[in-house]
DNA sequence: AGTGAAAAACAATGGCG
DNA sequence: CGCCATTGTTTTTCACT
């Protein structure tokens, strides 16, 4: 696990939340150099801290008018169950996040489909075909007040 | 609602999964000059197709170590309580995602905090309190299979 | 660890086919 | 829409604290 210090928590919280500033302005912002900001940033994206850049797309602007949420149960939990199961929802496209939990559901999906009849299809042809799932259960986002998917970062 | 093409579609794939390449490696990735990819770009940033470039941020190497997901039912439906909890979590920065559902939840949270500690006290100190809020119940996620929020693009 | 200035890479426009 | 040239920015490296 790298160290970081201030600046590199500032510099995150930054670049998490636009990531289309130079150097020049991030620096302006957290009292650094551009060029302090260009090196520490590529430590940071060396180390695994920054994973990625991505351009953040609205669904409804591209067709994907359903956002919903579906918590799956597996009929079995032999390894080679879940193994099958994860190559699964590894290969769907409208799967956004995956999550194995705790209680009672066993995977927690978020998933974008153009509209209801791609959703169900998807619970149908794709997920409970699967001899690894049970059941399932869907919950469909009627609104979404955020989704901006940014870490908090302490003040120290 | 902008109309998009093939290449539009193209672009955006490509984008959201990786903003750090040039104007001139997405053209190549497309089959579209650097100049066209540039002209395409403006355009989808300004019709807010795309709505901004984020970092992404590996959790755990910021000390946030627990991702879960609260689902939280309101106590009476009327319009003032729900709005007064709206303002809730959009000011709770442990809040990553907030959507509301259909079913037997009313909202769905996913949160980001440093351990197991933290998130007792974000139910128990900032939620729960809360007049709006009847209950809560909280999955914690074990193991994020998939957190890429990709979206899934139509072949046509 | 930091700055500032030079060099290299890139984005953004405009004109033309 | 591709291609090319131009201009202004931006990133990155280097010399120097």
């Amino acid at each position: 696990m790298i160290e970081l210090d201030g600046f590199d928590r500032k510099l995150l919280a930054s670049v998490q939340a636009d990531a289309s500033a130079t150097n020049q302005e991030v620096g302006d912002r957290i009292g650094l150099s551009a060029s302090q900001v260009s090196r520490r940033r590529q430590r940071l994206e060396a180390a695994g801290v920054i994973r990625r850049y991505r351009a953040d797309i609205d669904p409804a602007a591209v067709g994907l008018d359903v956002i919903a949420f579906v918590g799956v149960s597996l009929a079995t939990h032999s390894p080679q169950n879940a193994s099958r199961f994860q190559k699964l929802i590894k290969a769907l496209p409208e799967v956004q996040e995956a999550h194995m939990l705790t209680g009672d559901m066993d995977y927690l999906l978020k998933v974008a489909v153009p509209d209801l009849k791609a959703l169900s299809s998807l619970i149908s042809d794709d997920l409970l075909p699967h001899e690894a799932v049970q059941n399932v259960k869907s919950f469909i986002a009627m609104e979404t007040l955020r989704d901006d998917n940014q870490l908090p970062f302490e003040s120290p």
